[in-house]
DNA sequence: GCATTGAACTTAAACGTTACAGAACAAGAC
DNA sequence: GTCTTGTTCTGTAACGTTTAAGTTCAATGC
């Protein structure tokens, strides 16, 4: 063992003793040029470099003032969601590109494992992670780590999430949108409509789904985006109970096509159109209609949303919404000052599933 | 305003106040439970839940235990690279999936503005992140955020990057990988080769490159890779010399397409194998072969490095490393007991471009 | 009955930094 | 010469937590 093991990190007190100055001032030479003359910070600011300072450290800093220099964005998937949803890649390259502008850092949470014990939950890396705001996307209104998050008295950011005190929205015009792509097909003349759903709930299945399911969702897309479908079904008097509804478990491809199986299982061989509640849902259907040999759009017309970056490739009829701007907005909320609700506007492209 | 707004978060020793024992104690009872009766922990517990207090944040316990609850990522490429690249996706999917399992964060570091002025640099992401550990990926050797990641006296891990005092190391093994796959070559018959590598230092360009360059590189996959190849050639007595080399830009598709070009341009018509750094850039040059109309592998022989997952779709013949393992291994020495260096193996995949 | 042990809880001192309130001093204004 | 103003630097009290070193007190061994 070496003697002259440095016992512990250098600190801004060292600094100070060797120069024979106040800690004040030697904080002042990093943190508020204003405060001293230049010559002696100048002066600090080298010998502090010799002495192998290299400026203050986050212990302290983030104790004393709870700057912590970077944001966190929690998902209630798999961390690897990120990489590999096509959407969501997008949000997470402007969230990044948002970060590297502002030189701040961006904490990717762990999602808390969904135990059913009520009482004795072990601190969670949400809990403890040292982060000037966090971000929240896509969770269900009544997700409790929401509550666990606000309570650390920073900025919450909830986007494409349920409206909810303390937590500054940030969402797409869901409504707006689902009813335009709707509004779309009932002007190409279809009256007899399918619909696959996202998740309503953290409560999941595959499954055959009702209005009333809309209802009560907690989850806050396929609620609004079916309020959505609903209004343009009203305008052109058509009846929302016609339509059948399947309820995806998991915005996957595989889950589309299953569920536009389950459509054209379930007796309806009227069907002529169907509203996807995702671009990736709404890919796995055309694949279920390559399987029955039913052309799109000849026979069936399919319409998604979100326009994730495939959506051109494949053609599909969507709803644009501007991923991009979601994560500045939230990046801005999350580091300015708060906001209440912001709603970003969409748009139906219209490609040859339609 | 209410009147009732809370000054301040709930501290531990509002809690202890509130119940009339001592801080240490309802310290004791997140952190220690073997320090105190069951009884009385189990009362505290519930008593501060109810008080709106949800544990130690990590303010104090960071300053006082050093202690973050997660870990930093840090490339010299804007963050979104991590999205991009197909191979750097593979890594990142199975470090989330480390971090997940711990339960702690994952903080992704924007690197540093690339500027010339010496002295004053104000603190960057990087010098104020509060984590346990700094996880360096694919930096040149003499990057100066490691001299500054290195003082932080937390561990820091360097993978695919040359060794260093003070950084924990993570590689591949680039030598043996790369001879590999120029003896796999060389045993098909092939005499005159062309490579093409990725950048070898911080100063880029897309040019020609000369055995020396690899010399003086200082980053480490070109270096050892060629050293690689030259193993391989002299095994079977090729002079290097003769072998045409291209220096990419940057690792992306079209830089290998323009190396390509560029090695068939300057009168390499009797070249027939070329081993190329990355798997991308060995996509690049398989399009600029197609352009040509040079039927891979008639023609010219291509094998790439890395297995990214595309590299299967397009049959390219590759050498394969577990990007995984890296990343396990990694998360283990950032948390776990310092280690010296580790290696993780290769293997050549034929598929065929060979 | 006395010493010994151990469990259960407390006291008080860090950890490294920032910010407020002031002290010392020089320069002008009257 | 005194008063004001401003600049430059200092002393010190937080910030919220953990932990080493006690203190108390009841139970055990002899």
């Amino acid at each position: 063992m070496p003697a002259d093991a440095r016992p512990s990190r250098m600190r801004l007190a060292d600094v100070a003793r060797a120069l024979g100055i106040s800690v004040t001032t030697v904080s002042n030479a990093f943190n508020r040029p204003d405060q001293l003359s230049p010559a002696l910070r100048k002066m600090v600011l080298e010998r502090a470099e010799e002495l192998g300072y290299r400026g203050p450290g986050i212990e302290g800093r983030l104790l004393r003032t709870g700057h912590a220099g970077s944001i966190a964005l929690y998902i209630p998937e798999p961390m690897t969601y990120l990489l590999e949803d096509a959407f969501v890649r997008t949000f997470m390259g402007a969230l990044m590109n948002a970060c590297q502008e502002r030189q701040i850092g961006l904490l990717l949470l762990p999602a808390v494992p969904h135990d059913k014990s009520e009482r004795p939950r072990p601190p969670a890396a949400l809990d403890v992670a040292a982060v000037d705001a966090i971000i929240f996307y896509g969770l269900a209104g009544d997700d409790p780590v929401i509550q666990r998050a606000v309570d650390r008295g920073r900025p919450v950011i909830g986007i494409d999430m349920p409206n909810r005190d303390g937590v500054i929205g940030v969402g797409v015009d869901d409504v707006g949108g689902a009813c335009a792509a709707a509004t779309h097909l009932i002007q190409k003349g279809h009256r007899c409509f399918g619909v696959i759903s996202l998740p309503t709930s953290r409560r999941r299945s595959d499954r055959k789904g009702t209005p009333a399911d809309f209802e009560t969702a907690s989850i806050r897309f396929p609620k609004e985006r079916w309020q959505g479908y609903v209004q343009a079904f009203r305008e052109a008097e058509i009846d929302p109970a016609t339509v059948a509804i399947r309820i995806c478990d998991t915005n996957a491809r595989k889950c589309g096509k299953a569920a536009m199986h389950a459509l054209l299982d379930q007796g309806m061989d009227q069907l002529t159109a169907v509203l996807a509640m995702s671009d990736v849902v709404a890919r796995g259907a055309m694949d279920a209609c390559k399987e029955r040999g039913l052309s799109v759009p000849q026979d069936i017309s399919i319409v998604g949303f979100d326009d994730a970056p495939f959506a051109e490739d494949i053609g599909l009829t969507t709803v644009a919404q501007d991923a991009a701007e979601k994560a500045v907005i939230a990046v801005r909320c999350a580091l300015g000052k708060p906001v209440k609700t912001t709603v970003v506007s969409t748009s139906v492209i219209e490609r040859s599933t339609t």
